[in-house]
DNA sequence: TGGCACTATGACTGAATAGTCAGGTTTGAC
DNA sequence: GTCAAACCTGACTATTCAGTCATAGTGCCA
């Protein structure tokens, strides 16, 4: 029965999965050193050592998430051209980005701690791809510019403030619902996206397109 | 001798000065968790028990080395009204935060490490205070826009984004030093500062004083 | 000289915790 | 039915580490 043999690995997937979703809440929160396998273990509703058979150490099922996490990353932007309309690129970068505070608020945080850390786990394929991403990112927004689409703005430095301002809103989620008095909705994400995109391109001299103008009061 | 009592409180405060540097570099490095005493105390260069005759616990030492932390935060633009030019009050106002993330990157990495976790170790004096701070800034920037000053831009999200732009070239230090192949430097960070206040302000419809304008090449 | 406050530290303890191991059960293929 | 592979787990070990304690040096003042 090849049906089996599928029932038979979704055993192992389903609880892999399981694991994974605990020890995500429980990085993002603690961190990987403030980590005990046994809260992993608990938050799955598993035996320490059932955690410790699917992933053999604390350190495995780490990359196992961060991994994860990085292949969230993919996005319109990485197949732009020098032909695209940088407004709608950019304006549609970001949006895409929030979204990802949004629904991924977790992912976010890891990333963020593993990079103040030192990025200690992130190896030099990661490095170089996302070199490469950049560079090629750079090229296109610099032709934009020669093209006379949009003001000469730096890309890294523009790049860095899109990454900057998105993330924010996933890292810091503790700090604004204090401030505002309220955890933020889907409706007040879109308002921050429409305000991002609009300051970010008037910013490089570009129109905002229609649907992310802010609608005035 | 009066000279002598002086020269003795300040064996005390010296060490706690050094134990306090040394465990800035650990905790920003490693996170509360992943820092043992041990280690701050190899840092400093005093036996582990020092440490802990000046700091009874962990945590009283990582409370003080975050109090230390919150009191970096003051600015001019604290002190702003509603009389004030917002061109000037905001672009000095970016230009105070990125000097804080080149000279003070430990502790705005310390800080974020505490906010991604939850701020567990921030109390409601922290928060009322900070929370009174935006009101005030809030009502400064509607009243720029009310008397036309300036464009309607939501201001808690404009003070968000530039909180996490500035912030950023602090805690994100790892990855835009290895994306630009070198650390940044007092001149790159000039750079950067002119770039993030000729868009955010750009972006506000604002006019970007004089010497805050992107030279062009 | 004695006393007091502050500073210093080696030896120790108890708790937490990553990871091992040896043995057990379930499942599907034939 | 039986075999192998995958899955599961309680008991244990070795280590790390925060914090205590008992003891001791130092400098000032009366």
């Amino acid at each position: 029965m090849t049906q089996a043999s599928k029932v038979d690995a979704s055993v192992g997937a389903r609880n892999r999965a399981i694991i994974l979703a605990a020890a995500e809440k429980a990085f993002a929160a603690q961190g990987f050193r403030g980590t005990s396998v046994q809260q992993v273990a608990d938050k799955a509703g598993l035996p320490k050592t059932n955690v410790l058979y699917y992933f053999k150490s604390k350190q495995e099922l780490y990359l196992a998430v961060l991994k994860e996490t990085m292949s969230l990353w993919n996005s319109s932007f990485d197949k732009a051209t020098a032909d695209d309309d940088p407004a709608q690129m950019l304006a549609d970068y970001i949006a895409e980005k929030m979204e990802l505070s949004r629904t991924h608020p977790l992912a976010s945080k890891i990333f963020a701690m593993e990079i103040i850390n030192g990025a200690p786990n992130l190896n030099h394929y990661f490095d170089d791809e996302h070199s490469d991403w950049m560079a090629g990112r750079v090229a296109i927004l610099n032709a934009w510019t020669e093209q006379g689409k949009m003001q000469a703005i730096d890309p890294h430095y523009l790049l860095f403030n899109i990454w900057a301002s998105t993330q924010h809103y996933a890292d810091f989620s503790t700090q604004i619902t204090r401030l505002r008095g309220a955890k933020m909705k889907k409706a007040d994400f879109e308002e921050a996206t429409r305000h991002l995109v609009t300051v970010t391109l008037t910013g490089c001299g570009l129109t905002v397109p229609e649907k992310y103008r802010i609608v005035t009061a």
